[in-house]
DNA sequence: TTCCAGGGGTAGA
DNA sequence: TCTACCCATGGA
């Protein structure tokens, strides 16, 4: 087993925690979160091989990843896993002005004091898009588990035995929709995977380019939901995936909280959610996985 | 047995 | 743009 380091540090401080526990992402395979221990576990699949990552916190400023690897890492693996490291922990996000409008709100206070305000992603956008799929008129264990099958079954064995990565579109693609409805359990949301694995696998979406894309929310927004299975709610918690905080991705969830917070646990429309941050403007998905709610 | 979960597709207006 | 209806899965 080859083990080497990867720091990566940054001009403002990083709080790691914070971070991973952003919101549920943390929960879901191929990532694993140590709460004790502060470690973050990732299995990676790289062009040549599997890695095992092991994220720490290494001063205010700075994370330490160990990486476990059965064959020596290049130099181009090296700054490649970086990259998709500072990606995956939202590191190049400038949160000054979210921070500015933070100071007006009690209950977002403690963002710029504990330098909060980055949210855990997916390196790839089709993990995080396959994963919020996965999210859609389900329960959370159930969500856990379609995305554990889906790593277990489908996904390429890391250097240590018992952990996987996240399946390749070529891998989903090829395991056909008939693994994905029986083995995986997806229900009926087999053919939108499978159809969205296959048209990236054969280079007819390229679903990364909108990681950099320059394009205005309005046009991302059209290109998700252009996918079978992400809708409304899937687009915008995609969009803030990507950066894009202007919208919040309202589900059962969002309108407990915001019922029971804002409105005295009246029914409330997907308009009021999106209301209660109004004076986020284009921070109000960031302000509301941040709020601190009330117990209950 | 029925309901519903961190919704979405489709048809029809 | 809005509504009704259907969609697999599994726990309560």
């Amino acid at each position: 087993m080859n083990t080497s380091q990867i720091e990566l540090s940054h001009h403002v401080p990083i709080p790691l925690r914070a971070i991973v526990l952003s919101h549920g992402w943390c929960r879901l395979l191929p990532l694993r979160w140590d709460e004790e221990e502060g470690l973050l576990f990732r299995t990676e699949q790289l062009s040549t091989q599997v890695v095992e990552l092991e994220i720490r916190q290494a001063g205010e400023r700075a994370l330490d990843c160990t990486v476990r690897a059965a064959q020596p890492l290049s130099a181009a693996d090296e700054a490649g896993l970086a990259a998709r490291m500072r990606w995956m922990l939202s590191l190049d996000a400038d949160l000054a002005e979210f921070y500015r409008l933070c100071q007006a709100e009690p209950r977002l206070a403690h963002v710029p004091r504990e330098h909060k305000g980055r949210i855990l992603r997916s390196p790839t956008l089709f993990e995080d898009t396959i994963k919020t799929i996965c999210t859609t008129n389900t329960t959370w264990a159930q969500t856990k588990g379609m995305v554990g099958r889906l790593v277990e079954h489908l996904g390429a064995q890391g250097p240590l035995d018992e952990h996987r990565a996240f399946p390749t579109p070529q891998a989903i693609a090829s395991a056909g929709e008939d693994v994905l409805l029986g083995t995986v359990r997806l229900g009926y949301r087999a053919p939108y995977v499978h159809q969205l694995a296959a048209s990236v696998a054969g280079g007819e979406l390229d679903l990364e380019a909108l990681r950099t894309s320059s394009e205005p929310t309005a046009e991302l927004r059209k290109r998700l939901l252009a996918i079978k299975g992400v809708g409304p709610y899937a687009a915008a918690t995609l969009l803030n995936l990507l950066g894009r905080y202007d919208h919040i991705g309202v589900d059962t969830w969002a309108r407990k909280l915001v019922s029971s917070q804002f409105h005295g646990g009246q029914p409330v429309t997907d308009a009021d959610v999106q209301a209660a941050f109004e004076s986020f403007g284009p921070w109000r998905a960031l302000a509301f996985y941040f709020y601190e709610w009330d117990e209950g």
